[in-house]
DNA sequence: GAGCGTTCTGAACACTGTTCGTTTACTGAG
DNA sequence: CTCAGTAAACGAACAGTGTTCAGAACGCTC
């Protein structure tokens, strides 16, 4: 018959579809779809046809079941949250409570490429999103901080961790592209660039050099997550 | 002589170039046209060929003087920074410095609408840069915080910084999309919406709607601050 | 088997960033 | 004052983007 590499004839008529996707598109494979092409290609490699071309389906299949890119955007946010549960308020253990909060946060934005990217830039008031905001809320009220406090303390915790987590992860791309060289070596280079500076232009920086770059980033999150929560335990009304 | 409205003839050749550009141009007057796009289009409505027709210039003649969208990117990154100057650390008066270090980032970040956006996925250790870095770090030392503090403190300020204007510029964005109405009806409509949740299952976010709302962002801006700076200050090593 | 909604397709629209060969304008030498 | 040389801007093109819409193919019920 025809052969696969030959061009179709002009007045034969081009084949019908061969064979219908038996398992019919819904958000959840729409989705899952997105996450592939987000690990492989990255935030700016995510688009509609990769997506729909990860489905074998035509583009245009993707906007019966998702309003555009911004809601895909959304719906790999929210899958972001699927699973967590943040504990009930503990008075006594709020601090390590809020932390693991964070941790937790974290653990999931580097879970996929580029994720931070994807979750700064969504506003987490969204209805089904909102019984993680009121658990956090407990949490801190239950401690017992003054309200006001309470009101951005929040913002602060999941803003420091989106805020971290994207700057790791850019560092990560950057190195990506790159392309040579291992974690470690990037991590060498770059202490090398940091002392090799004029010192006395940048004693600081020089004298800092290693431990910007040495410690793990799991070290320094932790750090910098004791630091926003030993402020906020400041405003507790007394010990 | 050809009239005005007619089509060129094909056999006319196409008039020269009837007058050119006196002024060159400039990386500067690049950069110039594309904070004129983005204040009136928005991150989104920010492209070559918009900031090319913001200057009468083909599109191509930009990329003789900047090497892509990227790079147009940070050099609005660093005209961000131009003017900025950090005063010499004064250890006793390192939380002042650190604050006002933050409230002009802020205030420079919303000169532009949608400059967090731009400043958020720069990575601030470009070489122009560093001295401000180094300012920070300066002063964070001159206070006597122990190193391994200090390298991460700089991180934490910018993140918040950074992090809070995107979140309020966001707000903004949202609420230029939605058009009508004045800014105090749009926080007096989320208001009303956080009261009307289900008072059972929502009793924190009821409870905090107005003061989640209410708060002007300069408060919160300025709580969050002191926030980290009180938790910064706790790992000085002796009163 | 006919009809009927869904569901998916394919083509199109109006954009995007970037590249490249050509044309133009300006400058300095003879 | 002419003429080459050089730098700058042009215009068209390429490959890609998000999104829309008429129509075709499908599974299902009658």
């Amino acid at each position: 018959m025809s052969q696969p590499d030959m061009p179709t004839p002009p007045w034969e008529r081009p084949r019908k579809r061969q064979a219908t996707a038996r398992i019919p598109l819904t958000q959840e494979r729409i989705v899952d779809a997105a996450f592939v092409v987000l690990d492989r290609d990255g935030y700016d490699g995510l688009s509609m046809r990769q997506v729909a071309a990860e489905l074998k389906v035509a583009v245009s299949a993707l906007y019966a079941h998702v309003s555009g890119k911004d809601e895909l955007l959304h719906l790999m946010y929210r899958r972001l949250f699927e699973g967590a549960d943040l504990p009930d308020p503990d008075p006594d253990n709020w601090q390590e409570q809020v932390k693991q909060f964070a941790r937790d946060g974290r653990t999931r934005l580097l879970r996929h490429r580029d994720m931070a990217r994807i979750s700064m830039g969504q506003i987490p008031f969204t209805p089904d999103l909102l019984p993680y905001v009121e658990k956090l809320l407990a949490i801190f009220r239950a401690a017992g901080l003054p309200d006001r406090v309470v009101a951005i303390a929040g913002d602060m915790i999941s803003t420091y961790m989106d805020g971290f987590t994207l700057e790791e992860s850019m560092w990560q791309e950057r190195y990506r592209e790159a392309g040579d060289g291992s974690w470690d070596r990037m991590r060498e280079e770059f202490q090398k660039y940091f002392e090799s500076l004029p010192p006395q232009r940048f004693p600081n920086m020089v004298a800092l050099a290693d431990l910007m770059v040495d410690e793990s980033n799991d070290y320094r999150f932790e750090l910098g997550l004791e630091i926003i929560v030993r402020g906020l335990a400041s405003y507790l009304p007394e010990k």
